[in-house]
DNA sequence: AAGCATCGCAACCGCTCTGGC
DNA sequence: AGCCAGAGCGGTTGCGATGCT
């Protein structure tokens, strides 16, 4: 049977957008805010599939785009991001404000890539490029888990409203003992951190709160602390680690941050602390 | 100046995921 | 449970801009 095609493509326009359909497609979201791409053409006027207007206003025409260069800060940042996501640009996307996706995919295919080349590093493994081989199919393990848990979670809303962190590398990012049994010898965990940037995992249904103006790029965002007032107080933080998903056999997860995840009315956060050692890959199958 | 090669980015395509029925 | 529509994502393509010969 088939899918019926987004649009109907013998009567849509294709190629680059005119100022005129621009105007109208702006001005359209403006009146009527975003929503239901697939009926929006015809009530904007435009000859276009939903679909592609939904790329033209998400990766060109909103208002909240910075345009221009990267800066090296930037480049870091996306270098570190891509070492843990690999591919995942809306993800990666979420934790640089006023940068798409679609940019930055672009921009790491064309700059980034032969920016690593160039230090002699592999831009996939970002391993030296004489140990790739060795270190690939360790990479390709942490990259499968990382994407998982986020392919598990962060469906649903735009990778611009998400907010989150890079879960942790470190097995004791979130300790799974049990609440009841004191935990074993382990120390409290550090703060989860990885390549310099925040592990902590949290998607919130709030908008994404840039970075602090005194924060040096890299540096774990401040959000729960500094977003100050409103979103600290409201933002109650639910655990999602691993094991309370079932993937870990549905041990109890002791984070503290976990009880209940009731989905209260004021639950806008949700954090993932990911035991990503060897043991748990197996688990994710 | 013309022709060709390369680069960079916007846009498209095909697929998956999710939610509603 | 299965189907379908809608939305979103990642890979790829097309084409204008730029550089080189």
């Amino acid at each position: 049977m088939g899918r019926s095609p987004c649009c109907e493509k013998a009567h849509t326009n294709k190629g680059a957008w005119t100022k005129e359909e621009d105007q109208r497609l702006i001005a359209y979201i403006k009146a009527n805010g975003e929503g239901c791409w697939r009926s929006l053409p015809k009530a904007a006027g435009l000859l276009r599939c939903g679909k592609s207007c939904r790329l033209r206003w998400i990766n060109y025409l909103r208002p909240d785009l910075k345009r221009g260069n990267f800066t090296e800060e930037e480049d870091e940042l996306i270098i570190k991001l891509h070492e843990l996501l690999g591919n995942k640009w809306s993800l990666i996307a979420g934790r640089l404000p006023g940068r798409t996706d679609n940019e930055i995919k672009n921009y790491w295919n064309t700059h980034i890539k032969r920016k690593l080349l160039a230090r002699g590093v592999d831009p996939q493994t970002h391993r030296p490029l004489n140990a790739v081989a060795v270190a690939d199919h360790q990479q390709q393990l942490l990259q499968l888990q990382v994407q998982r848990h986020f392919s598990a979670a962060s469906t649903g809303h735009h990778p611009h409203h998400d907010h989150f962190a890079v879960p942790s590398n470190s097995p004791e990012a979130c300790s799974h003992s049990s609440d009841d049994e004191p935990s074993s010898a382990t120390p409290p965990p550090p703060p989860s951190r990885h390549l310099g940037i925040d592990l902590n995992l949290s998607i919130s249904l709030a908008p994404y709160q840039p970075q602090q103006e005194d924060q040096q790029p890299g540096e774990p965002l401040k959000q729960e602390e500094t977003a100050s007032g409103e979103l600290a107080s409201n933002a109650t933080t639910v655990c999602l680690c691993l094991n309370r998903l079932g993937l870990l056999g549905g041990e109890r997860c002791s984070c503290g941050r976990g009880g209940a995840p009731s989905m209260q009315a004021s639950s806008h956060m949700f954090r993932f602390i990911t035991p990503l050692d060897n043991s748990t890959s197996t688990t994710m199958t």
